[in-house]
DNA sequence: CCAAATTAGTTGCAAATGATACTAATTTCC
DNA sequence: GGAAATTAGTATCATTTGCAACTAATTTGG
């Protein structure tokens, strides 16, 4: 049973507005424009310089590599995001001395009050945008984007495993 | 009852790994990615101009304006895609006789056979996404995404409504 | 212990994207 | 009937992004 199109089960037309990546992609891009937007109008954060912050949030000083790991961003994108941070000195960089090569990053008190007073806004607006689901529907919504991350995971290991 | 934090209603922490806009976002760009690889590789076409040919895959003749509403593309984006499939006659354009601002844009022949290539790559793509979700689960799934995406147009129509 | 390979992070350049302004055709409505 | 406002689509220019090449430090393995 590989789940294979034959005569017996032949493949369903192709309907852009049911696509599942178009559908994604779609409400990816309305939810974060949104956010990405109020960011941009009060703070001057790019979502990159945000998600950068996010992570940073917890107060631990962390290397730029393991800001690309949390925060699934490219290595140039999480480089960019912290000279913008460093220049309006939000973030500080200490070279590792463990390892000269790497830098450990932290926020500055000002890049840790700006976390402290998005934080809250951020959690709003996700409350926001889930107006009207359920603890259940919210539970369920989160296993399957699990899911769905950990099938591409897959898939994209397997060099597209594609057809 | 509004829903806002109090002293009996703690925000909870930001946890980005949580963050439901985060946790889109990486699962949109993981699907999109990977199929939209394979469609530059194999057939040189940009995500968008894909979106193009699989809403003109129906075999209708319409117009850029129209192409926009069922892509959820901006007008520029369109555009642009439709130029390049015009200049590798993919697509045809015809001044509408009803309004002569407007161009109806129609698969050629090599499009319409593009798109008959294609259509069932897609499928299988998004089949194999969704290898290990029940019948039950995919539904589920496309509710919820319907859900947010009105949700999403709501707050954007009151401007944010947000915090 | 040292040459070769790997890793951390940055830089430079080409291509993609987005915002704005523009042209041409059409509608509105006085 | 025609001036003003609107709409379809395109062009222009600044910014962003993505890729590949690069420097510097570290690890590997002979």
């Amino acid at each position: 049973m590989t789940g294979r199109a034959d005569r017996a089960n032949p493949v369903p037309a192709l309907v852009l507005s049911e696509y599942l990546p178009y559908r994604l992609s779609v409400v990816s891009n309305k939810a974060s424009g949104l956010i990405a937007r109020a960011y941009q109008a009060r703070f001057g954060l790019s979502i990159w310089e945000w998600r950068v912050i996010a992570v940073l949030g917890g107060g631990e000083a962390i290397t730029a590599q393991a800001i690309c790991e949390a925060t699934a961003m490219d290595k140039v994108t999480v480089s960019r995001a912290l000279r913008a941070l460093a220049e309006r000195a939000l973030v500080r960089r200490r070279t590792s001395p463990s390892d000269k090569r790497a830098a450990l990053v932290s926020l500055t008190p000002e890049g840790q009050s700006i976390f402290d007073e998005i934080a809250p806004l951020a959690m709003e607006w996700e409350r926001s945008l889930l107006e009207g689901f359920s603890a259940e529907e919210k539970r369920q919504l989160g296993g399957l984007l699990d899911r769905l991350w950990q099938r591409a995971d897959e898939l994209a290991r397997n060099d597209g495993g594609l057809p």
